[in-house]
DNA sequence: TTTCTATTTCTATATTTTTAGAAACACGGA
DNA sequence: TCCGTGTTTCTAAAAATATAGAAATAGAAA
């Protein structure tokens, strides 16, 4: 892993929306946008979609294609090293 | 550590510049404005003296007085925390 | 006190990022 | 095929961040 790509992660973590995104997903395992829309407050779904682009596009979050959902979570290798806490208490 | 001063570390750190002075000081131990300068690609001392102050202000550098000069050396709690890769060569 | 050096703050501009409505796309089911 | 649902892309505007020159500050030393 280059200096870009971990600083491309520093920079998705660097935002309290997709912080908190990453912390619902790493208690539910698996969620679509509709979920985690529920879960956060008041966000349209366009705006989640750019969030959760970005820490795909960053590799700690693995989107997954079933049907018309989408499911994503954690990309362990990555999130074990960037946010290794959200491990802990398991 | 509250989940603001999570992000605000993250956000800290991403970015290139920054994330290269942790790694220099983080080789180093301690360094100044001035040194520091000398290690990055012509970047005027009024724009890195703002980096210094965003990493400072998150908690990641501590800087240290010392008459005219102000040496800069990480903390190394929350370096350990955030970019433990820096210690695995020691 | 004056000067020199190290560093920061002020100020303004340029750039990037975030946000969100609207339109488009993708898939499953009637 | 047409409709409904889930999700993304397009577009534009707002907000935040980065940049750097100039001015200001702080301390050391003459």
């Amino acid at each position: 892993m280059d200096n870009d790509q971990i600083v491309k992660v520093h920079k998705a973590l660097g935002d309290s929306t997709r912080y908190k995104v990453i912390q619902i997903i790493g208690e539910e395992n698996s969620l679509c946008p509709a979920q985690l829309e529920g879960r956060l407050d008041s966000i349209p779904l366009s705006t989640l979609s750019h969030h959760l682009k970005q820490l795909s596009d960053c590799g700690i979050l693995k989107p997954e294609k079933r049907g018309t959902y989408i499911f994503y979570s954690l990309n362990e290798d990555v999130a074990k090293k960037f946010v290794p806490h959200l491990y802990d208490s398991h």
